[in-house]
DNA sequence: CGATGATCATTA
DNA sequence: TAATGATCATCG
């Protein structure tokens, strides 16, 4: 087996491409693209993604776009138990903080990630070294009306607390699927936002992720036919 | 700094 | 023990 050259062409030919390493561990898969195993993430917490991306020809880089632009699908490895439960909340893309008045939902960078998603669960426990964690089934997810709707509503709710300038009030029990983290290298990083008087303030940088009952329902809607 | 890939680790 | 808030590596 080898690394792909290109990016799928196809939905199909990215499910394909997962199939194929359903099964595997993580140590095989990095040895056989060359790659090192950290002992541990902590220092390497992007290590499994990046690792799956190069498996499946996603487009490395920092850009705010899906992993695969052509398809309109963006990756999202999923640590899981061994009860298939996910470990971590999912991070979705980061939060606007400023010029955010006229954001509507419709075209939020939140709706545009999540309308069609890649799940690739890994199990992943603590007490599993990197290289013994394995790849699950992958598969793709659109939101449902219902799951739309509560993306929405929390996105909505959340972003008006931020035009209003509450943000130093908007902790991660904000939302019911989505919520709002800080997001970045340290504490020390700042980042404009709107304060309570609507002035300018520097605060950390945050960003939106996934609940972790929320991802879970989506693995059980398709693993359980719940 | 902003954005990607996330997991860590303290605390409630 | 789970969740929140903090942090790590890398790229442009």
């Amino acid at each position: 087996m080898q690394l792909p050259q290109h990016p799928p062409a196809s939905i199909e030919e990215l499910l394909e491409r997962t199939r194929q390493l359903a099964g595997l561990t993580l140590g095989e898969l990095a040895d056989l693209a060359g790659f090192a195993t950290p002992e541990n993430l902590q220092r390497h917490k992007g290590w499994s993604g990046q690792l799956l991306e190069l498996w499946l020809g996603a487009e490395a880089g920092s850009k705010p776009e899906q992993d695969f632009p052509q398809l309109g699908v963006e990756l999202k490895t999923l640590p899981v138990n061994e009860q298939g439960k996910p470990l971590e909340t999912t991070y979705v893309c980061y939060a606007p903080l400023v010029n955010i008045a006229g954001m509507s939902w419709e075209h939020s960078n939140v709706r545009n990630k999540l309308s069609c998603v890649c799940w690739l669960p890994i199990l992943a426990s603590r007490t599993i070294a990197p290289a013994e964690r394995r790849v699950g089934s992958a598969f793709v997810w659109q939101p449902d009306q219902n799951e739309e709707a509560a993306l929405r509503q929390d996105w909505e709710e959340i972003m008006e607390l931020l035009a209003l300038g509450k943000i130093e009030s908007v902790t991660a029990r904000h939302g019911e699927v989505l919520q709002l983290r800080p997001k970045a290298a340290d504490g020390k990083a700042l980042t404009d936002a709107i304060g309570e008087q609507g002035q300018r303030i520097r605060t950390r940088p945050r960003g939106f992720y996934l609940k972790k009952h929320f991802t879970q329902q989506i693995l059980d809607k398709v693993f359980n036919d719940v």
